[in-house]
Order: C-alpha cells, then sequence, then structure tokens
RNA sequence: GGUGGAGUGGCCGAGAGGCGAGGCAACGGACUGCAAAUCCGUGUACACGGGUUCAAAUCCCGUCUCCACCUCCA
C-alpha cells in the first residue's frame, strides 16, 4: 500500500480478500507469516505532503494508519509483519548490490547516482505478464506516442540502456527533501518503488516464500519488477502469484482521485455496517470484477440477516455454540474457543472444497447459506441434534469468513448503548399488553400495538414459545 | 499498437462440454386469528453470427460492446 492519501473500498477490497485468503489457510493448519508491507519512500508522497506543509514522513504515517483503521473497521486481522520502506534502506541497499554484483545492474554514467535494472541482462524478462515493451524507442512510432510510453521513456531516460530499464536507486536531485536520503556507495540517494517490496518480502519472509498478492494493476510493471530483480540478485522468490480484480464505482470506472468516484470505507460503512460490506466484497470471486452500488450492499445485508436470524433462534433453542476455534486480532493465530461449547473444527466439505479451489468465496458463500437452509429445516422440526451440528458448523464457517457475529472485532467501533435496556423493558411491556390482547381474542387492539412496534422499527415474530423481536434489518454489527 | 480480462434470468453473482451454484426480489402453497419468520414450489439465463460434437453458456472461427495494464494506481 502506498500510504499517499486516504483508502478507498477498492483498496480494502484487497485486504478483506487476502485476510480470508489467511485464515482459511490458518485454519487449516498453515503457520501463515502475513506481511503488507507499506510504501512510505514515493514521489506523490512527497508532492502531496508537501501540498499539505508537513513532512513526508508525517504525511505517509497519517494515511498508513487510516489504511490500518479502515482495514481493521472491515474485520481484518493485524498482518504478522507491517513494514515500511523506510525501515528497510539497509536491505535495499544490499540487494542492489547484489544485483550489481550479478551484472544485472549497472551505476549511471551522468553522475547522477542513480542505479538502474539492465533489463537486456535479463532474459526472463515479462515472464509474469507477458508483457514485453521491448520495441519501445526502436522506431519511436505514432503508436508508441499515442500511449505516452515513448514519451516517458524519452524524458526518462537520461542514462538509461534501455527503456524498460528500471531504477533500483535513485541519487538524490535538488529539490528533494534530504529527509528521504539515505547514504548508499553510489552516494546520498532513495530506493525505487520497486526493490522496496523486494527487500521487505526478503526481509519478513525469506529469499523464498509462497504467495505474492496484490491488486491486478501491479502486475506490470511493479510485480514483474520485482520479480526480475529478486531473481536477477539469485533469490527464487514468489512461488505463486494472486492478483485481485478491482472494486469500481457504479459505472465501471476505477476509482481514482482525478474521476472524484472515490468511495471512503467510513462513508460507505456508515451507510451500511461494517460487516455487511465485508459480506458483499465476499461475494464475487476475487479475481472478478465488481461494480460498486448500495443496492448490492444490501442484498448482502439481507442475506446475512438471514443467517444471523438462524444463529439466534438455534442459540435460542440449543444454547449459544461459538466457532470451535477463533483468530487473535493482533496475531491472526489461532486460539480455541474461549467457551467450552464449541464443538470441533468441522465444516462441510463443500464449503472447504470451496476455498481450497482459489479461494472460492462465492461457492463458500453458497454453502453457508445451504447450511443455514438445513438448520432452519431442522429448527422447524425440532431435532436439536442436527440443529447444534448445524450452528457449529455455521459457526464455523463465520469464523473463517470474518463474518462472525459475536467477533469482538466488530464492537470495536460501537459504544455501549445505554437506552438499550430502557427499550427492552418498554418493548416487553408493549409486548406484554398484545399477549393480554391475543389471549382475549382483541384482534385490533393487538394488531394496533404490533403496528406501533413496526412503526419504531422492531420486528415481531410469533413463535410457538412466544413472541421474539428484532431491531431493523439484523444485519448490524 | 501490445498484453490481459469481461458480456449469464427482474437484479447481484458462480460455473466452464451432458443433469439449471447461491443470494436478493417476485409469485403460489404450508404455517399463522392476520402477519412476520421459516420451509416447499415456480425461471425454458448464458452479447451476436457461424462451426465442431451424439451433446456447447462451456471448445473453434468471426463480429459487436465494455474494462484494465503498458504512466511509481489495490
Amino acid at each position: 500500500m502506498t500510504v499517499q492519501s486516504a483508502p478507498h473500498l477498492g483498496h480494502i477490497r484487497k485486504e478483506v480478500v487476502f485476510d480470508v485468503l489467511r485464515r482459511w489457510l490458518t485454519w487449516s493448519g498453515y503457520k501463515v507469516n502475513f506481511v503488507v508491507n507499506i510504501t512510505d519512500i514515493n514521489e506523490k508522497i512527497v508532492a502531496k505532503a508537501a501540498a499539505e506543509g508537513r513532512t513526508w514522513f508525517a504525511h505517509a504515517y497519517i494515511f498508513e494508519r487510516e489504511f490500518r483503521k479502515a482495514a481493521t473497521l472491515l474485520g481484518c486481522l493485524a498482518p504478522t509483519y507491517e513494514p515500511r520502506a523506510s525501515g528497510t534502506i539497509t536491505e535495499q541497499i544490499e540487494l542492489v548490490e547484489a544485483i550489481l554484483a550479478n551484472g544485472h545492474a549497472y551505476v549511471a554514467d551522468d553522475g547522477s547516482g542513480d542505479v538502474w535494472f539492465d533489463v537486456r541482462s535479463w532474459p526472463h524478462y515479462g515472464e509474469l505478464s507477458h508483457q514485453d515493451v521491448a520495441d519501445i524507442g526502436q522506431d519511436a512510432s505514432e503508436d508508441v506516442a499515442d500511449i505516452g510510453v515513448g514519451a516517458a521513456a524519452a524524458d526518462g531516460l537520461r542514462a538509461k540502456r534501455d527503456p524498460r530499464d528500471f531504477a533500483l536507486w535513485k541519487g538524490y536531485k535538488e529539490g528533494e527533501p534530504v529527509t528521504m536520503t539515505w547514504p548508499s556507495p553510489w552516494g546520498r540517494g532513495r530506493p525505487g518503488w520497486h526493490l522496496e517490496c523486494s527487500a521487505m518480502s526478503g526481509k519478513y519472509l525469506g529469499a523464498a516464500f509462497d504467495i505474492h498478492g496484490g491488486g491486478i494493476d501491479l502486475k506490470f510493471p511493479h510485480h514483474e519488477n520485482e520479480l526480475a530483480q529478486s531473481r536477477a540478485a539469485g533469490r527464487p522468490f514468489a512461488h505463486h502469484w494472486m492478483h485481485n480484480n478491482f472494486l469500481t464505482d457504479p459505472q465501471g470506472e476505477k476509482m481514482s482521485k482525478s474521476l472524484g468516484n472515490v468511495l471512503g470505507v467510513v462513508e460507505v460503512v456508515a451507510r451500511h455496517s461494517a460487516r455487511a460490506v465485508r459480506a458483499y466484497i465476499l461475494a464475487p470471486h476475487y479475481r472478478s470484477l465488481m461494480e460498486f452500488t448500495d443496492e448490492a450492499v444490501e442484498e448482502a445485508a439481507a442475506g446475512l440477516a438471514r443467517i444471523d436470524s438462524f444463529v439466534e433462534r438455534a442459540a435460542e433453542r440449543v444454547g449459544a455454540v461459538t466457532p470451535a476455534r477463533t483468530f487473535d486480532p493482533m496475531t491472526g493465530e489461532l486460539q480455541d474457543a474461549a467457551t467450552p461449547d464449541g464443538r470441533d473444527g468441522s465444516l462441510p466439505d463443500k464449503f472447504a472444497a470451496a476455498l481450497d479451489d482459489d479461494l472460492g468465496t462465492p461457492a463458500a458463500m453458497a454453502a453457508l447459506h445451504e447450511a443455514v437452509r438445513e438448520g432452519n429445516k431442522a429448527l422447524d422440526a425440532g431435532d436439536a441434534a442436527a440443529v447444534q451440528v448445524t450452528l457449529a458448523q455455521v459457526q464455523n464457517m463465520l469464523a473463517v469468513l470474518g463474518l462472525w457475529k459475536d467477533d469482538p472485532l466488530w464492537q470495536g467501533g460501537a459504544a455501549a448503548d445505554e437506552w438499550r435496556p430502557v427499550a427492552d423493558a418498554l418493548i416487553a411491556a408493549l409486548l406484554e399488553q398484545r399477549q393480554a390482547a391475543k389471549a382475549a381474542k382483541d384482534w385490533p387492539t393487538a394488531d394496533r400495538l404490533r403496528d406501533q412496534l413496526t412503526a419504531a422499527g422492531v420486528t415481531i415474530e410469533d413463535t410457538p414459545t412466544g413472541p421474539r423481536w428484532t431491531r431493523g434489518s439484523g444485519a448490524g454489527a
């Protein structure tokens, strides 16, 4: 994450998706090291900080906190590590030295102090994205000019040997903040963007690691370059890549400041509940493009309400059941259920198979809904044993998806409602009157009382064991 | 220009040669004093045109529309 401005819902989609992956791998028995890199060294940060009249590091830290806050708001566990680029300078310099030693980089001969990656020396370049911009600059055709690459390449060419070469290290230039420079064998300067991420993953995960994620827009050039430079330094790097697609505005356009279509996380959560937004994000597959609409979030909320309703009624019937295991929000590690009611960690096969297949959250959600239907049937049939089994499975599935309603994660911002006991008492009193009216077969009075409660946002359900009530949609966390 | 992706019923959204994921909404039924909740039932969907095949939403060819990346964007 480049911490240059406030995070929007699109950024947080990535966090939610990989949070579920992390939860699923952990639940499945893996010890997961989950690293989220923070890019705090970046030209845009310098420019925006200057515009705001603050230092680059103050600016970056403000948005780093906003980013984490937004991710936490949507139920994401804290990463194992969340390193900053500015905290891994030594590792980055060592990485450049290794690449230079292997003959895959060169120091610019223009005295700038820049160090460039030598793409021509790396035959595997393009293996990840299948992009090969080798032609650029050869015969400066109009095509190239059209797409701007030619212009950018010409402008930034300086001492580059090939337009595809990218900066590993950038020498200090007049006007840049001196605080964003560090001493190096090539003079004072700062690392290039691509290098930062390679160094951070190398430090916290090792030369070889399992999965590298990120937004599809980073595939080229960022991830391609990360891969090339890491391999050129002699590191195996990532075994698998996972790229999530965008969450766009309702017109299908990517969110961007310039288009003015940025959806703030807090703003969206204010209109819906955080849990509903999370459920909405998990409804489509992570590689699918999703176009944001409030209606779609409402649908997700309605589906969640049905699940919550089952959990509540099942608990009234067989006693509360918590997930067999839950995640520590600070470490992301599993902890056993706090109550002895936690069952085994059983999950429907369909659910597990869905997540095992490229994190198929849509099929996993389908399995969850099917379990709820089975549970409702068992409830109707009065089959307490079946209710208990299904309830445990449902709670486990919700825990894996990060949607367990009673997870302390969701209570973060909610202030205790001192009016709640008062409302409870008033509603109970009205329901008593209604029960009395019903007993006397005074239907007009009974209905009037129910209408009054409905108008106040209280939904009444008559059950064999008496009336129960819920507030509004019931999906709120 | 290059690269990658998308077009599925009223809506959202999976699937990827053969029996219609799932959700939301709607309608009918059961239940209810009436409701609500719940359950049961109801849909001849796969952008368009060709082709391959016993069988195509799924494979092949062509066309249209949309999106992303190639600009230090998740």
